[in-house]
DNA sequence: CTGAAAATGAATTTCATTTTCAAGATGCCC
DNA sequence: GGGCATCTTGAAAATGAAATTCATTTTCAG
């Protein structure tokens, strides 16, 4: 049978709004922190958006819905979320930290495109188990790898120099 | 017969030295700069060291040498030396950028410990396969790709918490 | 309700990196 | 070997993303 990406969805589902927001009351509750409408807000506008965010980006996005909130609140929400596991940083090397969804996400990877910045994500089982070969041989405990390719895109060759 | 691992040498070969400084030569002249004590002073010290250098600790390790360097030409020399194909950045995502010897050196990767920082390389032909065959699947011009593994040392481990 | 504890967000600070600029080298041309 | 335009140097300042500070506001357990 076909095995169908879950994250080829167009859209998060109101599910999975729900879900990923009890996992942050929860983690909100383990810590000692309590729950606030902007922290909410900053959840649901960055599940909202499937493009890598970067802490300026989300805070442009979740302004709109609530200007009050400010830049620190979402720099901070989105460390949260990146503790339980609802996001993820992900460092494309152009000095500017991004987060994507990471709660019910395959492992994948990156490919971006070193003129336009754009990026494919890619899937590869043989990358997820080197980690725990060469983690093994060289005895270490690894927690997790990145690997990205740096490349140019077809639209970008496409264009004049 | 038993390939020996090129970089493998316990030190850096007076005659590596040469070639490198060649090339180093040949980079300025091609690009019109000036070949100058400082930036050879610099050149030498960065062969001299086998480590993942910052651009701060470089500066520190040839400031021994001739104290009147300062930072800003290391940091000058570092871009040259990146430039020519001699070294090459590597970032280990704690902020700081680091570089290593490139020329004539064997395609790797690295295990960082998030601990104390400390690296190892280790070599995957695979790895560089799949920057061939995930290009060519999205159509993408691939030039480079990175992948690294983070966890914590044996040593870290055996550490008090 | 109430108050202790936490959250908020504007402003500030930090810190690595990059740029500026005046003084000092370098090397091409004669 | 000079002359001189050009490049280099390095201290200091600028930059910019990330992190922290702190006075004010909000949350929530009792």
């Amino acid at each position: 049978m076909l095995q169908k990406r879950i994250d080829d969805q167009p859209s998060i589902s109101r599910e999975m709004v729900r879900e990923a927001q009890a996992i942050l009351h929860k983690h909100l509750k383990r810590v000692g922190l309590k729950q606030t409408a902007q922290r909410d807000t900053i959840l649901h506008t960055f599940l909202e958006t499937r493009d890598h965010l970067s802490t300026d980006e989300l805070h442009r996005l979740v302004h709109k819905k609530d200007s009050g909130i400010g830049y620190t609140t979402v720099y901070r929400t989105l460390k949260l979320l990146a503790e339980c596991g609802l996001a993820s940083e992900v460092a494309f090397h152009d000095g500017i930290a991004r987060y994507e969804h990471q709660y019910n996400r395959r492992s994948h990877h990156h490919m971006v495109c070193t003129e336009c910045g754009s990026s494919v994500e890619f899937f590869s089982r043989e990358v997820d188990q080197l980690e725990q070969e060469i983690g093994r041989r060289h005895n270490y405990a690894t927690t997790r790898h990145m690997f990205q390719i740096y490349g140019v895109c077809e639209d970008c060759r496409k264009k004049p120099a």
